[in-house]
DNA sequence: TAGATTGTTAATCGATTAACAATC
DNA sequence: TAGATTGTTAATCGATTAACAATC
């Protein structure tokens, strides 16, 4: 696979070419154009054709690109096949709504255990998944190989967790809390799901449009 | 207030920059300058100066910004101060969640009721925000001015759900289902939050450095 | 006043779009 | 073969950065 340096822009579209994929194959689709998905996505068919040379020629001139095959290129670009582990810290409410909730096999990813410190989670087992006690977690990282840390914990403890996780060989946080965690000489990587900043551009994209439909009335 | 065209790039940091901004506050600092902004963004002073004169004329020369007027302005732009009332349809996990952890008010959100279908939480209030039956829902709509609903539900009813709050002059959708809402003719505007995309992007990244890291030591 | 820092204009850089030869 | 559609090169567009006069 070639692995030059793609933009940022092209790596956060290709989840949604993933999932489009999978709606196309869900669908009994099994071949498409740059065209086709292009007017699905909201995308021209050179951003999509270029999106995808940026890692190999997977299509053919005068048919398009087969769903399955072109699904599967881009889960491996993506990552979702190398088995990637992952630990959850904190189930409090996001954590346990995580949990339950959402597919991380679907993600590729393994979730392999759970730690909080209340005593009341500690030692049970929820879809398969083990919660720990905080304590035990360093001792649990250095016998395992864990890739990415799920952070779920409450704000006031985020950073001093997050220390124990970068000395204890995380690679990747995916951090629910709001706390701003990215430190300019970590080489840990952090993927922040900030809420607000979400809801505020909503706010905001609400806000346009009422103004221009004042002015428009005017 | 300018009310340009401002490109979703700008809008995108300026959540981020409120974000600064009440941590500088809350740290007792009241002047910043574009350069120390940027610095602890990891933007340049230019970019910063270019976002806000987006909107205005924000600093002074020779001074830099005073930040709780800055965060001010931002809060204005970002449509925080106009009340904008929201409902939370469906009361599972996620929602849950939501309501328990996620400071609506924070954002300048008004959430005020709920909706379910679980007979063991209609009729019941949880931080004072009542849970309604989602049978009430068009009829609740009909009675208030909301303009925003934050979408919860399960799967295989989010499209329904959807066409529901259309016509009953929602304007914005904060879909925390993983469908895909946005409709070429519709009016409404849908903000996604797909977490399977923001994992999906960390797992391309820990991929990426694995794969340098590894051509790195050959 | 001298120093600092803005707001804005111009230059650069990167991303998207268009065009087209290659080819299935 | 003729039609369709790719992968890629060139053109355009937009966003970021640099520079600097204005001014606090």
């Amino acid at each position: 696979m070639k692995r030059v340096k793609v933009s940022n822009n092209v790596i956060r579209r290709l989840p949604r070419y993933l999932r489009k994929l999978d709606e196309l194959q869900a669908a009994g689709i099994n071949r498409v154009s740059s065209f086709e998905l292009g007017q699905q996505l909201g995308l021209t068919p050179s951003q999509i054709r270029q999106d995808f040379s940026c890692f190999g020629e997977f299509g053919q001139q005068g048919y398009g690109y087969n769903v399955m095959a072109l699904r599967e290129q881009i889960a491996s670009i993506l990552g979702m096949n190398r088995g990637f582990k992952a630990i959850l810290v904190g189930v409090g409410n996001i954590g346990h709504a995580l949990m339950d909730n959402f597919s991380f096999a679907d993600c590729g990813v393994d979730l392999v255990a759970a730690f909080d410190i209340k005593d009341s989670l500690v030692g049970s087992k929820f879809k398969g998944v083990p919660i720990y006690h905080e304590d035990e977690m360093q001792d649990f990282l250095s016998r395992n190989d864990i890739s990415l840390a799920v952070l779920a914990v409450p704000q006031e403890v985020a950073v001093s967790v997050t220390n124990i996780l970068a000395e204890n060989g995380i690679e990747a946080i995916w951090n629910f809390t709001n706390m701003e965690l990215t430190e300019p000489d970590s080489p840990i990587l952090v993927e922040n799901v900030h809420f607000s900043d979400s809801l505020l551009a909503l706010s905001y994209f609400i806000s346009e449009r009422a103004d221009e439909g004042h002015a428009r009335t005017n």
